[in-house]
DNA sequence: GTCTATAAAGGGATAGAC
DNA sequence: GTCTATCCCTTTATAGAC
């Protein structure tokens, strides 16, 4: 039973090296080595690697952006979002850290190519968020603030502590270990934060 | 009158290659091509591809950290000093939009010798910004925050738009222009951000 | 589909002349 | 210091047998 198809094999061993060492440092000969196959069939699957490599990149853009989105444009109230973007966020790329890097390496090296891949899942509607916040605002519950703005700064509390991770435990000097609790603390710390950051 | 050195045009030409492309993506060829050269003259100048890399690298560190460090450890105001460095940094940044990334990489593949050469700056000493933090708290005028996470938040607010910029600039269709404007804008929107959220 | 063997290109590094 | 020419290892990619 735990016969897996050598296509299988091949993405999940590609997504790692890929992942680790980007699209430049990473090499056939260890992606094949690690699917289990050799070079020659490799190809027989991808013609390229760089073929390869954006089948490994959809499927990446594909797994996060989609949660995202659908909370983003849910019609739950601003507060309960932000908490529940910060759990999903947290507990996604908790199992992921190298994940920030890997794509954002890609989209500045190919930003033409990145457009193009983001409009292929019909682009991104802010609408809904843009709506809550603006009449948030007239509520007085929190202060004016654009959609842009309120995106970029929670994307960057979320994100970035995963991109800076070895950074972080090098200047905090904390462990794996530590590093895991300290993000699960930030599951209840950065909401309040950003929702405090709101306040009128 | 304009006749630089050799060997300030190989650094140039490298630091450019290097934070485009990073240590795997750059090539020696089109380092020599850039700095007028070939390669056995970039080669007698630096012996290896890895010894150039690391002398822009620990270049690039050298002009970051003492810059943050300085104000980090002043006696300014906690809210004078997070608008310094909001202001020092977005300025900083919007000059080199490709450094976070170039060093987050860099940094995610050797954590050890990162650790190693960051000890060689003596360290970072957090003790000044973490007593500030404390006695504010103390005085009523902030919440209880630890100094990690007042500090990860700060450089998430700050860094991760510039990693993401070409990502960012897809997602809001801004131009380069646009983009300018807007972190311009961030370097009133972050502190007042920052200092909201850190209201009691 | 999967392998062995090998071609072909890429790219870091050096020898040696000037 | 700077160049041309070249080495040689690495890495991608293909040919062809099974």
């Amino acid at each position: 039973m735990s016969e897996e198809s050598t296509e299988k094999k091949i993405k999940e061993a590609a997504r790692i090296q890929f992942i680790k060492k980007g699209m430049t440092g990473a090499r056939m000969q260890e992606i094949a080595d690690q699917a289990g196959i050799n070079k020659a069939l490799l190809h027989y699957y991808y013609k390229s690697k760089e073929q390869l490599f954006y089948s490994i990149f959809d499927d990446v853009i594909q797994d996060m952006l989609p949660r995202l989105v659908a909370i983003l444009n849910s019609e739950l109230p601003l507060e309960v979002k932000v908490y529940q973007l910060t759990d999903k966020y947290i507990e996604f790329l908790s199992d992921r850290p190298e994940m920030p890097l890997f794509v954002l390496n890609e989209l500045q090296r190919h930003p033409e190519e990145l457009i193009q891949r983001l409009h292929l899942q019909k682009g991104i509607d802010l609408s809904v968020i843009k709506d809550q916040l603006k009449t948030e605002a007239e509520k007085g519950t929190i202060r004016e603030i654009s959609v842009e703005m309120f995106l970029l700064n929670m994307i960057s509390l979320l994100v970035f502590p995963f991109a800076a991770k070895s950074l972080f435990q090098a200047v905090a000097q904390v462990n794996e270990n530590q590093f895991s609790q300290f993000m699960e603390a930030r599951k209840t710390e950065v909401p309040k934060y950003i929702m405090n950051a709101l306040r009128p």
